[in-house]
DNA sequence: GATGAATGAGTGTTCATTCAT
DNA sequence: GATGAATGAACACTCATTCAT
C-alpha cells in the first residue's frame, strides 16, 4: 500500500481502478468500496480525492472521452494524397482498435447514463458532434478532391456515425462467432460505395 | 388495501409499473419497493407473483420483445405487389413507431445488462437474429422480383439491423432537435440505393 | 399431489415433513413453506390444519416423545430373569439404536428452546421424569433381587439419564471417527461396576 | 451519538451485547439490529466491525471458549500434593462456577448449531478435545501417585467430559427446584468411587 | 379441504457519505 | 494524505399469518 502519493498520481489510478471494476462489475456494481478494495486504499480516500462518486464518474468520462479524440487514433490530414487518406480514413472507423478505444460494456454503460444525467449525455453529445463534424470536414475535402461524390457532407458524416455505433449492436448479437472486423469490412464497402456512388 | 386480483391482471400490471419506474428511474433504481409504491401495493406482493427480481427482469424483458415481433409490426407478406411491399417494409424499419416500440432508455438498458446477464443477452440475440432472418427471408423475395440487386441477402439484413440500432444513438446525440424520421429518413433512401445498386 | 385427504393423514404428513426440513435446515431454517414445498402443497395448507406453527412445533415434540416412550424401546418387565432383564436394560440404554430414536440434532434443537419455551419445557421435563422413574422403579426391582447393590434408586436412576444425554457430546466431538456403540460400551461397563458396587 | 470509539472497545462491546440478547431471545432471535439497539448504536455499525453476521458468531464463541480454557478455571498443577490436587479439580469440575461459565442457553444454542456449521463444530471439538487431554494427562499423575487406579486413562477422561456434559441436562430437567450443586456432588462421588475402583 | 392474494414486520447487507483524528 | 468510526437510507428477500374463494 503505497502512501502519501499526491493527487496527480492518485486520481488517475483510482479512475483506471473504477473503470476496471466498472468492466467486471458493471455500473450499479461498481461501489466506490469495490474501487477501494482493488487498490487496498480506504473508500474514504477516494471521496477524498472526488468529493463523491458522480464527479468521479464524470472525471472518468472526461478521460475515456479524451482517448477517443485523440489524433492519432483519426486524424489523416499528416497524408497529403486524398485517395490514400480517404482509406487510411474509412479503415480506421471500422478497425476494431477504434470501436474499442473503450470497452463495449463501459461505453454502453455511459451511454445508458446518458438517458437519465443531462452532464452525461452533454459530454456524449460534445464528444458525437466532434466526431461527426471532424468528418464532415474531411468528407468535404475528398469531395473536393474527387474521391467521393458526397451531395450532403453532414448527413453524410451522421450516417458513418450511424453506422460505426450500430456496428456494436451486430458484433455483440449477430456476429455468430466471427471476429468484429468480418462484418465491419462489408459495412466499410458499402458506406464507401455509397459515399462513392453518390447515395448520400 | 386488499384487491383481491389474480396474476393474469397482477403481473402484467406489475410489469407496466416496472417498465414506467424504469423509464423514470432507470435500471439500478427500479427497486421493488418504488414499483410497488406505485401501484399502491405491498412490496412483498411483487416477490409473491415473480419469486425473485431477476425473474421478473427476464418476464419483463419477454414482454417488450413479444412486442417488437407482432407480426402487424414489420410482416407484409399480405401485400402481393413486390414494390409496395418493399416501400412499406423500409418505411416501417425507419419509422418512429418501429424504433420506439420500446422506450429507448429501457432498451438500452437492458441491451446494457446484457454484457453481464447471459439469460439477458440470449433473449436479445433470439430476437435479433429472429428480425435478422425475416429481412434476409424478404430481401430475397425482393431480390427475386427485380425490385433490388441484393448480392449478399445476409449481409444486407445484417447492414439494416445496424443502421436501424445506429438511428437511435444518431437520434440522442447528433439529432440536433430535428425530429427522428428526419434523418431516418436519409438513413433509408440511403440504405435502399445501397441494395438497389448492388452495394451488399 | 394427493388432494382431500383428511387431518389424520395430512397431520402426520406435515409433522414427518418438518422432521425432515428440521434434520437438514435446522430450526430457524424451517420455514412453513419449505415444509409445504416438500410435500408440494400450499403454506396456507400448514397453517390450516395446526393454526400457527408453535402449535405445530408442540405436536411434533409430542409426536416425537412418544417414540421415545414406546414400551419395546425401553420395558423390559416381560423378561422374568433378573439378570437377564438387567442386561436387556442396559443394552438398550447404550444402544445407538435408542440414542438416535430422534435424530440428535432435531433432539438437541427442541432442548434448545426448551430454555426460551415452558411449552417445551414441561414436554422435555415429563418425558425425563417418565424416563427417570421407570428406571428407579426398574433398579428396585434389580436390588431386590440382589443383582445390584444401589443405595439410592433415585439418584442412580439420575446418574444413568445424565450419561445417556451425556452420550450425545462425546459422540459429536470426541468420539474420533470411532462408532457411537464404541464409547457407549465403556460408559455401560463403568455404570454397572458402579450400580453393582454400590457407589451411588 | 458519534462516540468514536475504536474497535478494541467496541467489538468486545458488541460481543457482549450479542451475548446478553442471545440470552433473551436465543440465536435465532438474536439479530444485528436488536443487538445494535441495546448499544444505541446504528446495525451497519456492527457490520462495520465484523464484516458479516457468520464472523461475529465465531468471534463470540472464540471468546467464550477462551474463558472455558483459561488456567484459573481448571488447571492446578500449581498444588503439589496429589490428593489435594486431585480434590481440586474434582471440585471444580463438577462445581456450578465451571459449568456455568457460559450460560447453558447459549453454550446448548451453539452446541445446536454445531450440528450444520462445520467451523463452530471445530471449535468445539478442539474445545472439548484440548479438555480431554487435559483431564487425561492429570489421571495419568494421579495413576502415578496411587490416588487412583484408573487403567484407561483416556476413556476416563472421556467419561468424565461425558458426565459433565449431561449434568447440565440434570440440571435443566430433573433438578426438581434443588439447586445445581445437588446433583453434582452426587456425580461427582460416583465418578471418584469409580476411578478409585479401577472401574474404568 | 385447498389455494392464492395480500400484508407487514423483519432480516442481513450494501452503499455513499460525513466527521474526527 | 490517509484511515477508521459512524450514520442512515435503501435493498432484495423471507416469514408467519389472515382472508376470500
Amino acid at each position: 500500500m503505497r502512501k502519501n502519493l499526491n493527487a496527480d498520481r492518485r486520481k488517475p489510478e483510482i479512475l483506471e481502478s473504477y473503470y476496471q471494476v466498472m468492466i467486471q462489475e458493471g455500473i450499479e456494481g461498481s461501489s466506490i468500496s469495490k474501487i477501494a478494495k482493488r487498490l487496498d486504499i480506504h473508500p474514504s480516500l477516494i471521496i477524498h480525492y472526488f468529493k463523491n462518486k458522480e464527479n468521479m464518474k464524470l472525471e472518468l468520462i472526461d478521460l475515456l472521452i479524451n482517448k477517443f479524440e485523440s489524433p492519432e487514433m483519426i486524424d489523416f490530414r499528416h497524408i497529403a494524397d486524398p485517395g490514400k487518406r480517404f482509406t487510411a480514413l474509412m479503415d480506421a472507423i471500422f478497425s476494431k482498435q477504434w470501436s474499442r478505444t473503450v470497452e463495449p460494456s463501459v461505453h454502453f454503460g455511459f451511454y445508458y447514463l446518458s438517458f437519465r444525467n443531462e452532464e452525461i449525455s452533454n459530454r456524449f453529445e460534445i464528444m458525437f458532434k466532434w466526431l461527426r463534424d471532424h468528418l464532415a470536414e474531411q468528407l468535404n475535402f475528398f469531395n473536393d478532391a474527387g474521391i467521393i461524390q458526397v451531395r450532403d457532407v453532414n448527413k453524410a458524416a451522421d450516417y458513418i456515425v450511424t453506422i460505426m455505433e450500430g456496428l456494436e449492436f451486430h458484433a455483440q448479437f449477430l456476429a455468430e462467432g466471427k471476429p468484429f472486423e468480418d462484418f465491419a469490412q462489408t459495412a466499410k464497402k458499402t458506406v464507401r460505395a455509397a459515399l462513392e456512388n453518390g447515395d448520400i
